[in-house]
DNA sequence: GTCTATAAATAGATAGAC
DNA sequence: GTCTATCTATTTATAGAC
C-alpha cells in the first residue's frame, strides 16, 4: 500500500543516509556503527531498532540503490530503439543515478572489486540484474550487426567501472594536493564526461564493417 | 648490496605472501593479523618482529607490487616505438604482473575504488607513477596523431580497471553458482583476454581521421 | 629468532528505563 | 520511539621468557 521499502520515519531516514555515506567513504568493514549513529544524530540503539544489524543496514542501502539502477537499466533494455541509442541512454541514466545517490558509485565499485562477499543471494541477484539488462542491449546490437561479437561481460566491465570510478574519485580528490598527475583529474562537466564515455563505448563496440 | 627491500628470511617471506593473499581476499580493514600469521604458519609475534604493524605490512605489500608494475610501465613509456604498440605492450605486461602476483589486481582495485586512504604519500606517488607512464604513452599517441585528443586519465580508467576486475574476479568466481549471467564470465584464455583489451583500447583511442 | 601470555582498546549488539 | 549503561567478543599490539 502506501508502504514502501524506502525509509519512512524521520530518524530512520537519517540513519539510512548517514549509513550510506559512511559505507561509501570507508567500505563495509571499516564503517563504524557508532559513527553512523553520530552522523545521523540519533542514538546508536535507534539504529538497531530500525535495522537489525550493521549487515542489515548495509543490505538496505545496497538494495535501495540496486533497485533504482536495475529498474532503469531494465526499462531501457526492454524499450524500443537501436542498441547504440540504448547504450547511450543507459550511460546517461547511470550518471543521473550517481548524482542522485552519491554513495552509489563507491559502494558498487567496492562490491564489484571484492566479488560481493557480504551480500545475500537476493541482493546479489539484483546486482546481477543490472548486468543482465546491459547484456541484453549489447546482444541486441550484435544481432543488429552494429556491435561486434564478443563477451558482453567484458564490455560491461570496461564501461561501468570507469563511470563508477569517475564519481567515486570526486569525493576524495583535492585531499591529495601534493601529487602531480592524479590531481589533473580535470573538473570537467558531467555532460562532457557522459559524452566521452558514450563515444568510447561506441568506438569499443562498433563492428568493423 | 645483496640487500634488497624484498623479503629475505624464510619466515619473513612466508608472512609477506600470507599477508598479500589475506589483504587481497578481504581488504585491509577486514584482514586479520591472526589469520595472516596462521596462514604463514608462524607465530603472530614474528609478524610484528619483521614488520612494525599491520599497516607497515600492508605498505610493504603495496610497494612491492607498485614498484614492479611501475618499473615496467616506465620502461615501456621511455622505450622506442609507436604509441599503439607501447599501449599493447603495457596491457600485456600488466597481465603478466597479475599472473606473477595474484594479489595485485584485487588490492590495487580496492585502492583505486577507495581513493587510497591508508596509503602514505611515498606509496601513493608510486601508484601515481604507474598512471604517469601510461599518460606519457597516450600523450605520445596524441602528438603522433594516432590517438584522439582527450584526458588520458579517462582512458586510463577505462583500461586498467577492466584488467584488474577480470583477474580479481577469477579468485571469487565459481562460488556463486546459483546466479545466471555473472557465472557466464567465460573461462577464456589469458591470451584471448589480452587481445580483446588491446583491441578495445585501440578502438577507443583511435583518432577518427 | 621464536614463543606464551596478556594488555589495552574497540567493536557490534542488547537490556531495560522512560 | 528514544536514551543510558553495559556486556561480550574480538582485535591489534607488546612484554618478556627462552
Amino acid at each position: 500500500m502506501g508502504r514502501t521499502k524506502r525509509p519512512r520515519g524521520d530518524s530512520q531516514a537519517a540513519v539510512f543516509r548517514a549509513a550510506a555515506h559512511e559505507f561509501a567513504e570507508r567500505g563495509y568493514e571499516a564503517a563504524r556503527v557508532d559513527r553512523i549513529a553520530q552522523r545521523a544524530r540519533v542514538n546508536k540503539a535507534m539504529l538497531y531498532y530500525h535495522y537489525r544489524s550493521k549487515q542489515g543496514l548495509y543490505t538496505e542501502v545496497l538494495r535501495d540503490m540496486l533497485r533504482a539502477v536495475g529498474l532503469r537499466a531494465r526499462t531501457i533494455a526492454d524499450g524500443p530503439g537501436p542498441a547504440g541509442v540504448k547504450l547511450d541512454t543507459w550511460i546517461a541514466a547511470l550518471v543521473e543515478e550517481a548524482a542522485a545517490r552519491p554513495w552509489f558509485p563507491p559502494i558498487m565499485l567496492r562490491e564489484i572489486a571484492s566479488g560481493a562477499p557480504h551480500i545475500d543471494e537476493a541482493t546479489f541477484a539484483m546486482m546481477n540484474g543490472v548486468y543482465l539488462a546491459v547484456r541484453d542491449v549489447i546482444e541486441q546490437g550484435q544481432r543488429e550487426g552494429s556491435f561486434r561479437q564478443g563477451d558482453p561481460l567484458l564490455a560491461y566491465f570496461m564501461i561501468l567501472p570507469s563511470i563508477l570510478i569517475f564519481f567515486a574519485r570526486q569525493r576524495v580528490i583535492s585531499q591529495r594536493k601534493g601529487v602531480r598527475g592524479f590531481a589533473a583529474a580535470a573538473p570537467r562537466t558531467t555532460d562532457e564526461f557522459v559524452r566521452h564515455v558514450q563515444r568510447s563505448a561506441r568506438a569499443m563496440l562498433r563492428s568493423d564493417t
